[in-house]
RNA sequence: GUCCCAGUAGCUCAGCAGGAUAGAGCAACAGCCUUCUAAGCUGUGGGUCGGGAGUUCGAAUCUCUCCUGGGACGCCA
């Protein structure tokens, strides 16, 4: 908890305090007094709408409410300067805003953790996401999610949580059949022969260079080996070319796993059975038309599913409630997973599973990921996974950049499609917000470089009391407000509160900038203060964009 | 047909555990570089928050209903 945190709390415990002592409710009765940043400068640094929530237990008029509160609150212990009642009912509170000069030195102490808290005190969250199967190349959509569920985890962790980043690795079912009959297309191809690819067979241009590697490197050696055989190799070739191409793609996206969990392990390690065992110990399954099935209806699911197909195999549900029975054994509180939109009729099913196993329904969350579409000259981007001609994650990183992308797929809520705008990821004008965002760090980063190279030392030893203008006021607060803002984003899994909070904060930047001087030789003490002050922005500017991911460049 | 998401300024979007005069960027218009990077700043105009009803002191926010756009509804994965 930093300064203006622990400012708020003792705030809110005085108003309660003062509520109790004034006997317009008892402890029980108390609402949670909020504490809303008002947008008017008018209206304070806070504002509560206590009196009007209390206004019916009371059965007061809420101005007589607010009138009594206030008659009890000891303002002088609330750091409270100014109080005044507004509107229907509103208490505004003017702070004695002293604190603040306290802030630079701690951002300059803490540099790197600056923003972190403990919030989430250690609560065992577990975030699964992309987990694209290895058939192919990252697309669009797996971008999106990998920038938000990375973004969302750094967010995590910086509040306090113990979160671990996982990879599920659909590599049992079909899909890895199909990928080797493609492969083998793809090598008889690179040898020059008539070999069609088979109509589920994926058609991406990796798969097209992967059978040119193995072309190259085996000759003919495979073609006339029995078929088992071979498919068996391309199977786990392929396997093995995809999972290593998606991790390095994905690394260069500056995103890792903690774990890349395989999906096949469950069946080797026998994992599926005592799932299954649980559903129908607890009489959640029953047997029709020669399968079995999972009474998700008892969950609220709109009809039955499928667990073990007629023919006797499993369906991709059965491994994969095998799978989140594993998550929740190795102990994880809660799950989060991410999915792209068209997952989203799985949620009622898996969350079924979740609850037949014995946990609460909300053990699980599902964030989706909405679809992204690609505009280039004003026009849509049309993709076609079947002639592979969709956009991957791998040339957009060539063609716009990572920075952009990662800030790109992190600005807009999740569950909103993007529309992603290729040329202004591009450009390198003020239109763009990365730039806009970067050039305030960097801009700081050149006035403290020729701050040096003049003999300014910037350090803790400057005195605070002469910042005092508008501007460098707000910028103060808002580096104040930058551990709440994480808290906020961790506990709403919104990671676009970030970008938001980057923005604004570099805007103020920007504003400052052109209204004060920071270098002036002739009031030296006040230039080392804003010295000081501009190195608390760039700090708290690189551990925000950090957590989403982004580069914070010394220099453009 | 059922379910999910969205509908807010000309465009792209914030705001949605109800709160004061609904915000930002872009676009439009008018200004600011002999001064730390103008990749920047300052100002102006712009809205029936998809329509309608309800809940209450108060609704963009909650409920119902209708309209529009997108997605999902396999013994595929």
């Amino acid at each position: 908890m930093n300064s203006v945190q622990q400012i708020q709390e003792a705030l809110k415990a005085d108003i309660k305090q003062a509520i109790i002592q004034a006997e317009l409710a008892t402890e029980a009765e108390l609402p949670a007094i909020v504490l809303e940043k008002p947008k008017e400068k008018a209206h304070g640094d806070y504002a509560t709408n206590i009196a009007m929530q209390l206004a019916r237990i009371a059965k007061k008029a809420p101005r007589q409410i607010a009138e009594d509160i206030i008659a009890n609150l000891d303002q002088a212990k609330a750091s409270v300067n100014e109080i005044e009642i507004a509107g229907p009912g509103f208490i505004n509170f003017f702070m004695d805003n002293s604190y603040l000069t306290d802030l630079i030195p701690v951002i300059l102490k803490e540099q790197d953790a600056y923003g972190k808290t403990n919030a989430g005190n250690g609560h065992k969250m577990q975030v699964e996401f992309v987990s694209a199967n290895p058939t192919g190349d990252l697309h669009l959509g797996h971008a999106r999610g990998a920038a938000v569920g990375d973004s969302l985890c750094n967010i995590l962790d910086a509040a306090g949580y113990n979160v671990e980043r996982e990879y599920y690795i659909n590599d049992a079912g079909n899909q890895i059949n199909n990928l080797a009959i493609s492969v083998e297309a793809r090598y008889m191809q690179a040898l020059g022969r008539e070999w069609p690819m088979p109509e589920d067979g994926y058609h991406g241009k990796d798969i097209i260079t992967l059978g040119e590697e193995l072309a190259a490197n085996y000759k003919d050696e495979w073609v006339n080996k029995p078929e088992e055989e071979r498919l068996a190799f391309f199977r786990s070739y392929g396997l093995k070319y995809e999972l290593k191409k998606l991790a390095a793609d994905l690394e260069q996206f500056r995103v890792t796993f903690d774990h890349w969990f395989s999906e096949t392990s469950l069946y080797e390690e026998g994992k599926i059975e005592p799932a299954l065992n649980v559903l129908k110990e607890k009489d959640y399954t029953y047997e029709k038309d020669a399968a079995t099935w999972f009474r998700t209806t008892d969950f609220g699911d709109d009809k039955d599913r499928v667990l073990i197909k007629n023919d006797g195999s499993y369906t991709y549900l059965t491994p994969d409630i095998a799978y989140h029975k594993n998550k929740l054994d190795r102990g994880f509180e809660t799950l989060i997973n991410i999915w792209g939109a068209d997952h989203h009729g799985y949620i009622p099913r898996m969350r079924a599973a979740i609850q037949a196993l014995g946990y609460k329904a909300n053990t699980l969350e599902v964030e989706i990921i909405q679809m992204v579409n690609l505009f280039e000259n004003g026009e849509k981007v049309k993709m076609s996974k079947r002639t592979g001609k969709a956009v991957t994650l791998r040339e957009l990183m060539e063609e716009v950049g990572i920075d952009a992308m990662r800030y790109f797929f992190v600005m807009r809520s999740s569950d909103a499609h993007l529309d992603f705008d290729m040329d202004l990821a591009k450009s390198e004008s003020n239109d763009n917000p990365v730039y806009y965002v970067q050039y305030a760090h960097a801009r700081i980063c050149t006035m403290l470089r020729q701050a040096t190279e003049k003999g300014f030392s910037i350090n803790e030893d400057f005195d605070a009391n002469l910042l005092g203008t508008e501007k460098e006021e707000d910028l103060l607060k808002q580096l104040g407000a930058f551990p709440q803002v994480i808290v906020d984003a961790a506990q709403n899994r919104t990671p676009h509160r970030m970008t938001q909070y980057v923005f604004d904060l570099s805007s103020n930047l920007h504003s400052f900038y052109n209204a004060e001087k920071v270098l002036d030789a002739e009031h030296p003490e006040r230039t080392k203060a804003r010295l000081a002050l501009m190195q608390a922005v760039r700090i708290t500017l690189a551990n925000a964009l950090d957590l989403i991911g982004v580069s914070a460049p010394e220099s453009m």
